[in-house]
DNA sequence: CTGAAAGCGCTAACAA
DNA sequence: TTGTTAGCGCTTTCAG
C-alpha cells in the first residue's frame, strides 16, 4: 500500500536511482531535477522503506536494550534518555524487558538477532556466557553493565560504587553513626556483590561496624526492602543507620520503619542508591548515592557507536561516577538504640 | 557477517527454498531432510533476517507505541504489559516518547512510517488530523486513547471516567464532604476535558459544590500538582477534599499540603486517578480511581490485531472500566475549614 | 517432495 | 548528470 521509490521515479520522470540520490543528498543531481523529485516526494508524502535499506546496506540502525525491570524508575529514565539519544542519531530502539527471568533474556537476545540490531545494551546481570557469544559471533557489539569484564566486541560500563559508598559511609560516621546495616540486592548478581563489597570496604575503612544480622539480602524492589528491614529490626540490637543497594529497596525499608513507629531520621537513618525521582517524593526525602542517568546513557551509546565504526573498538571499560545527595532520611545518630515496636 | 539461508542450504545440500520450508514448518518436506536442515540451523545457530522477510511479505511484525511521558508509571506499566503481549505474539515494539512535545509526535510518526510498522498506538492527546491521515493513507491501523472518535482505520479506547468519578464523588459525599476541589490535567487536551467534565457532572449529580478558585489546571505531573494545590490553598476558603486528574498530580498536591502543615486526611482529603504503584507508597497511601493496565493493554493489542486481519475492522470503540480504590488519603470531612499556614 | 527463478524496495557500481 | 543493472535475504509460484 505505501508508495515505493519506483512510483516516485515514474511520477517525476526519472529513474529510481535518481530518486535515491535526491533522498540521500547526493550532489550528482541537478538542482532542477532534485527540486522536482522533492516536490513529488512531498506530495505523496513518501517515506523510504527502512527494511529495504537495511537489506541493502547490512545495517538496521536499530539498537536493542534488554533491561530487567521496566518498572524501576532508574531503568525507565535510562531508557528514556537513551531513546532520545538514538532518535537524535537517527536510530531506533528495540526494547526488551525480562522481569528478572533469565529465560526472557534468552528470548530477547533471539529477537535482537532476528532484527539484526547494530548493537545491544544488556542491563540484566544474569549473563550466561553462551548468549554473549552468539552476539559477538554475529558481529553485534554489546555493552554490559557492572559485568566487570570486557571482551572482543563487549564493552562494560561500571558504576564507581567504591568511592561513592566510601563518601556515604564517611558522611554517616560524621553524623555519629557507628553501627550500620546494609540491605543488599538480589543474591547471585554481580552488581549485588559489588555494591555489598563497596559497602563493607567503606565500613572497614572508616572503622565502623556492622554484623551478620544487619546485612540482609533484598531484591532491588520495594517489597524486598520491606522484608529485609523487618529482619534487621527483629534483631536484638539494631543499627542506627541502614544503607540499601538501591532506592526502591530503601523506600521499602522506610515503609517498614514507619510501620514499626520508628521516626526517620531521629530513630534510624536510611540511605539508598540511584536517586530516582521518587527518592525526593517519599517521606522523608531519601539521602542517596546518585548515578547520573545522562552520563550512563551517553556511555552506553558511545560504546555501541564506537564499536560500529570499528568492531575492535568494543571491549572498552567505562566508568560512571556517583555523587552523594543528602536529604532528610539521614540525621545524627540517636544517643541510644531506640526500642522497636513489634508489629 | 551473520549466516544467510543460502549458506545453510549449501551446508545441507539442499536449496534455500527447502530451508525456508523447514523454518516455516511446511509439510512438503521429508522428515529426513527436515531433520538434516534443522541440525545445521542449530549448529550454525542461524536466525533468519527479519528485514528480508518483511520486504518479501510486506509485514514488519512491529507495532509502534507513542507515549507522552515514559516517566509516568502509568505509561511505563502499560508499555511493559503491551510489550509482553507483543512478544507472546511474536511481534516487536517500537517505542517513542514525546515528552509532551507535539513536534516529537511528528518525528515519531515518521519513524513509524519509515519502519513500516503494522500498527500504531497513539497515547499522546495532541493529535493533529493530518498525522493520523498519513498513517491511514498508508494502510497502518491506529488506536488512540480518549480521542472520543473513530474513523476508518482508527480505533479508540476510552476510559470510563464518568461512572468512576461519580462513584468517587459519592464516596466523598458519604464522608461528609460538601466542598470539593479539582486539579485538572494539561489544558487543551481532550482527556483533560473529559476528566474535568466527569468530575463536574458528578459534583452536580451529587448536589455538592465546587467553585472557580478550587478548580485549577495541572500538567499530569508532580510539579503541576504541587503548584495547583498551592493555588487552591491560597484561596480565602478551601475545600475539604481535592480530586486530581491523575495520581502524579495528587502526589504533588499531597506534598504541598504537607508543606503547609495540613494533616491528611484529617484536615483535607486528596484523591487521584490511575492507581500507579507509587499511590500505595506515598504517605498517606492514596485513594484513587484505578484504571486496569492489563485490560487497557489488551484492548490496544486487540484493536491493532483485528485491524491487521481486516483494515475495516479498525474503527471500533473500546471501553476500559475504572474502579475505586480506597486508601488513607481520604477520610471524614473536618468539622470546619482548617487554617492554612502560609509558606 | 524439491529446485529454479522472480521479485519485495532500495543502493551502488558501471555505463552512457 | 542520469540510467541500467545486479543483488541484499528471503518467500513463493511454477516446473519437475
Amino acid at each position: 500500500m505505501p508508495t515505493s521509490m519506483r512510483e516516485i521515479a515514474k511520477l517525476a520522470g526519472v529513474s529510481s536511482a535518481t530518486v535515491s540520490r535526491v533522498i540521500n543528498g547526493s550532489n550528482l543531481v541537478t538542482e532542477d531535477t532534485s527540486r522536482r523529485v522533492r516536490k513529488i516526494i512531498q506530495d505523496m508524502n513518501f517515506v523510504p522503506n527502512s527494511s529495504a535499506i537495511h537489506l541493502k546496506k547490512g545495517k538496521s540502525r536499530i539498537y536493542g536494550i534488554i533491561i530487567p525491570d521496566l518498572t524501576n524508575p532508574f531503568f525507565t529514565e535510562l531508557v528514556k534518555i537513551f531513546e532520545e539519544l538514538l532518535v537524535e542519531n537517527e536510530r531506533e530502539l528495540l526494547l526488551a524487558n525480562t522481569d528478572f527471568h533469565s529465560s526472557r533474556t534468552q528470548t530477547s537476545l533471539r529477537r535482537m538477532l532476528l532484527r539484526r540490531v547494530d548493537g545491544v545494551v544488556l542491563l540484566t546481570s544474569e549473563l550466561e556466557t553462551g548468549l554473549l557469544q552468539s552476539l559477538v559471533q554475529n558481529g553485534i557489539p554489546v555493552v554490559t553493565a557492572d559485568h566487570y569484564r570486557t571482551a572482543r566486541g563487549v564493552s562494560d560500563i561500571l558504576v564507581d560504587f567504591a568511592p561513592g559508598m566510601s563518601q556515604l559511609v564517611a558522611y554517616l560516621k560524621e553524623l555519629g553513626h557507628r553501627q550500620v546495616g546494609f540491605i543488599a540486592g538480589t543474591a547471585g548478581l554481580v552488581t549485588s556483590r559489588v555494591r555489598m563489597q563497596s559497602f563493607l570496604d567503606a565500613i572497614v575503612k572508616q572503622g565502623l561496624s556492622s554484623r551478620e544480622g544487619w546485612i540482609v539480602e533484598g531484591n532491588y524492589r520495594i517489597d524486598g526492602g520491606s522484608v529485609a528491614m523487618d529482619k534487621i529490626l527483629s534483631q536484638p540490637e539494631i543499627p542506627t543507620a541502614v544503607v540499601a543497594a538501591n532506592d526502591l529497596t530503601a523506600i521499602g525499608a522506610l515503609r517498614t520503619a514507619h510501620q514499626r513507629n520508628l521516626r526517620i531520621p531521629e530513630d534510624i537513618s536510611i540511605a539508598g542508591c540511584d536517586d530516582i525521582p521518587m527518592a525526593d517524593i517519599v517521606f522523608p526525602p531519601l539521602t542517596t548515592l546518585r548515578i547520573s542517568r545522562r552520563e550512563y546513557a551517553q556511555m552506553l551509546f558511545e560504546a555501541l557507536r564506537a564499536a560500529e565504526e570499528d568492531f575492535a573498538k568494543a571491549g572498552q571499560l567505562f566508568h560512571v561516577p556517583t555523587s552523594l545527595v543528602v536529604r532528610q532520611s539521614t540525621g545524627p545518630a540517636p544517643a541510644r538504640a531506640p526500642s522497636v515496636a513489634t508489629t
